[in-house]
DNA sequence: CCGAGATCGAACCGATCGGTATGATCAGAC
DNA sequence: GTCTGATCATACCGATCGGTTCGATCTCGG
């Protein structure tokens, strides 16, 4: 049942199917805790097709990658801009979508920053750090948007806030953990916005 | 000239200096990213003795974690403790502790959390969540040195803070990552330490 | 001075790793 | 109907993995 048996009208649609299928089992196992040939097997898919498509095993990781960084930014992004033009609703989006991930039994952090803390290769870290870019422009623009007296700065606050909660739930307990740091971004938010306290 | 040879005195000492070295070298290359024979030259023991020590190479990762912890812990505390009784400055002293950290040529994050990112076994995960216990523990009587309203939570926040700012530092920009996050705990510690704003 | 035991270096083990090659099968284009 | 090429299943490759074994060497306690 999986990809299709011989040349299925579309080899860009096993491609596709490839990347969705290792995204999951690579995230669940790790990405040095499943050999490719038991990759294969899960995803449903030769050997010889996946290396003829992605060369080598880190190229599948680093494809992979590629497209769950952006579409999580994507995530982030349209709860944001759904939440309306008030910045502090726009903030608390961001940890409620965020929470919800973190309630997902498939949670395991984020998928990036795993991948860092194990492949040192230059690619993978530099996918990281570009991840990282997206958030840190998108709670910017959210500081800025508030009138913070330094925008870079809080932005940079919230990101440590973001990440900081996605570590303690995934690694400690993930129950209100979007809550909790919504609550402390809103303060942030707030000492940032006001000129003066209680001005 | 490592570890000496034939049975110099003291076997203690020989493990002592197995975990020693091995914590440097697995910090660095990840713990998969080094074979164990490997791992014996760099550190200048044989692999029999490595094995006579500590029967696996998981033995040894969990007996490294579990010093790692403790010490960068205890290093915390001590810095918490020399910064005198006013909550503010403890928590300031949190993070200029971390900054000092951040700024070494070595750092490559947190080893539980990296340890756990890839190694999914039991063990390693329960070595990373009593090392965040630690934390929380830390953090939290900072909170209720302070007289913060609920200082659970705000303890929870401030690991966040913490975990985060060790995040963005480890995998995106290290400069100021300290500074930033004890600005933001320090409104945090503020907000919470104060019945009513400007009270 | 001799035995116990800690260590070393190196050979060795089976398993698994990432990656390649082969031969057959099957779908679609022409 | 035939050719192209995407796919599969399988076998295979050398390298490396974690782990074991062995003989020699050295230190110390008695």
């Amino acid at each position: 049942m999986p990809v299709a048996k011989g040349s299925t009208i579309d080899p860009a649609r096993t491609r596709a199917t490839i990347v969705e299928a290792a995204t999951a089992v690579l995230y669940e196992r790790g990405l040095d805790g499943i050999g490719v040939a038991e990759l294969c097997t899960r995803i449903g898919v030769s050997k010889e097709t996946l290396y003829r498509h992605f060369g080598t095993k880190e190229g599948l990781v680093e494809v992979m990658l590629r497209q769950r960084s952006e579409r999580v930014t994507q995530w982030l992004t349209a709860a944001v801009e759904a939440a309306g033009d008030d910045p502090r609703d726009q903030l608390a989006a961001v940890f409620d979508a965020l929470q919800l991930w973190y309630d997902d039994p498939v949670f395991r952090g984020c998928a990036m920053l795993n991948a860092a803390a194990q492949h040192h290769v230059e690619p993978v870290r530099t996918i990281t750090v570009r991840h990282l870019d997206g958030y840190l422009e998108l709670l910017t623009g959210i500081a800025e948007g508030a009138g913070a007296a330094n925008p870079p700065v809080l932005g940079r606050q919230l990101l440590m806030l973001v990440e900081g909660a996605t570590v303690v739930a995934a690694h400690h307990d993930s129950v209100g953990a979007g809550e909790h740091a919504r609550q402390a971004a809103l303060i942030l938010l707030s000492a940032a916005s006001a000129a003066s306290p209680c001005g």
